[in-house]
DNA sequence: CTAAATATGAACGAGTTTGCGTGATAGCGT
DNA sequence: ACGCTATCACGCAAACTCGTTCATATTTAG
C-alpha cells in the first residue's frame, strides 16, 4: 500500500471514529507504530487532523467538501502556503484573505511574532490561542457558509489599517494575468485589501493557471509576488513576469 | 482510549446528567479516581465544567471560557439573562457587550429572528451556527483572555451602526446609581456602545448592588432599563428609579 | 547496473500519563 | 464544637508514548 493511500485510510478512520490511537492504527493498517507517527505528523502539518498524546483526533467542525477529492492538491496548497509564510519576517503585519488558502497560511504562522489582520473566522479560530501572534479582526456581517465577515463595515475597517503584506486567494488567473473571482460580494473587499497593504501576494496552485471567474479582482501589475508551483501554465507565468510580478515556485 | 476522548466522554456525561461524581465516572470509564480528578481539574481550567466537592457540574450553554462563578450565581445570572432576552422583539437589533453576562443573553436568543451586533467572541461562537440570528461582528484587536475585540477599530465600527438595544454588563453599580467598570480599556468602548443604541439595558446580579470599580462607564440617566433581582440593594434601586430608570426584577 | 532518494522498522533515552499510598481537608451528623 | 467518613492533593513508581537515530529494504534516476 502506498503511503498516500495509508494516510487517506487514517483520515477516513478518524472521520468515522472521531479519534484513533497510534497502536490501533498501526495494527489495523499493518505497519509499525513509528510509521503511523510519521504519518500523523505529516497530516497534522497539513492541518488534516489534530495530533494528541497517544494518537490523533479528527479535525473538528467544518468539513472541507473538496478535501476528499484530491489529497495531492491539498499537499500542493500546503507547500505554497508554507513557502508564502517564509516571506514574512518577524515583527511584520499580515492581512489574510478569506478562504482555505489563507487558513493554511495561518497554520504556518503559528509561533511567529507577527500581526495578523483578517476577515477570516477560520483564521481567528486557528490563531486564537497562539500567544505569539497579535490578532486583529475586521468587523462586518457574518457569512456562515464562508466563515468570514463581509460588507461595508469590513471595508470601513480596512480603510483604518495598513499592513506589510496581503495574501490573496483566487478562483483563477486568466492567461493575460488578470486575477479573477467567482463570488461578486468579495470583490470590493479584495480591492480594499489590496489598497490596505504594501506588498500583495497571490497564492494559486497549478489548477488556477489559467482559470476563470466572473469578476475581475485586479490587474497583474497590482500584484507584487505570486506563489505557485511548477505545474502552473508557463504562458500565464510569463505574462505575470512581464507585468513586473515576481513569480515564486514552491 | 485517548485522554482527550475520555475527557469528551466526561463532558458528554455531564451534559446528559447535569452532574457526575468522581467515583461514578471512574467506574464508567474504567480508570482510577485519581485520573478522573486530573481530568476534571484540566477541564475545569478550560472552563468546560465546574468542579465541586465529590465531582463536577455541567456549565450551562456550552463552552464557557471563563467560568469562575459559583453554580448559584450562575443560576441567578441565567434568570436575569432570560428575562432580558424577553425584552427583545423579533426583527429588532441587539448590541452585546463583552463578558459572560452578554454570553448568557446570547444563549437565550437562539432561534430568534434578531440581528446581533457584538465584540464578544464567545457570542460569535455561540450564535455562529444559528441560521435565525443575523450576526454582525465588530472589528478590533483580539484580547485572548477576555475573548473579545477592543481598540479604535472597534470604536470606529460602532460609529457606523445603530441598534435598538444595548445590553451591558458591569463590575458594579455605585450606591448613587453610577455604572462602574474595573478595566479601563473597555470604558471608551462601552461609551461608544451607549451612543450606538436606542435603549440601554444594564444586566446586574445582586452582588453588583452596590459595587465598585475604577472607571465610570455612565450616569444612571443614560440607562433605560436595569434587569436585576430581589437580592439587589433597595437603596441603589431607589436611586436608579429616581433617575428615570425602569428596574426589572428577574 | 549503480547511486541516490525515499520509506520502513527497531532501538533507545526522554518525557507523559496512570494508579496507588499517604497525610491533609471538606462536608455532615450529633 | 466534635468526630466520622468521604474526598482531595501530592509524591512516587510503573507503564506507556514520543522523537531521534540508525540500519535495512524499496523505489527512482542516471
Amino acid at each position: 500500500m502506498l503511503p498516500q493511500q495509508r494516510q487517506e485510510q487514517i483520515i477516513r478512520a478518524l472521520r468515522s471514529d472521531g479519534a484513533g490511537g497510534v497502536k490501533v492504527l498501526a495494527e489495523r493498517l499493518g505497519v509499525s507504530e513509528a510509521t503511523i507517527r510519521r504519518d500523523l505528523e505529516q497530516l497534522h502539518e497539513q492541518g488534516r487532523l489534530t495530533r494528541v498524546y497517544g494518537g490523533a483526533l479528527a479535525v473538528d467542525g467544518h468539513d472541507e467538501p473538496f478535501a476528499e477529492v484530491s489529497a495531492v492538491q491539498a499537499e500542493e496548497k500546503d507547500r505554497i502556503a508554507r513557502r508564502a509564510a517564509e516571506l514574512v519576517e518577524d515583527g511584520q503585519s499580515v492581512l489574510l484573505d478569506i478562504g482555505t488558502t489563507a487558513l493554511r497560511l495561518a497554520h504556518h504562522l503559528h509561533g511567529r511574532r507577527v500581526t495578523v489582520v483578517t476577515s477570516n473566522l477560520a483564521v481567528l479560530e486557528e490563531l486564537q490561542n497562539d500567544d505569539a501572534v497579535e490578532l486583529v479582526l475586521l468587523g462586518g456581517f457574518v457569512r456562515r457558509s464562508y466563515r468570514s465577515v463581509v460588507g461595508y463595515l469590513t471595508e470601513e475597517c480596512l480603510r483604518q489599517i495598513h499592513t506589510d503584506w496581503l495574501f490573496l486567494g483566487t478562483s483563477g488567473v486568466r492567461p493575460d494575468g488578470r486575477v479573477m473571482d467567482s463570488t461578486l460580494i468579495e470583490v470590493p473587499l479584495k480591492r480594499a485589501m489590496i489598497r490596505a497593504a504594501d506588498k500583495v501576494v497571490l497564492l494559486a496552485d497549478g489548477t488556477k493557471f489559467p482559470g476563470h471567474g466572473i469578476a475581475k479582482v485586479c490587474e497583474p501589475d497590482e500584484l507584487s509576488i505570486v506563489v505557485t508551483e511548477q505545474a502552473a501554465d508557463p504562458r500565464t507565468r510569463e505574462q505575470l513576469a512581464e507585468a513586473g510580478v515576481e513569480v515564486v515556485l514552491a
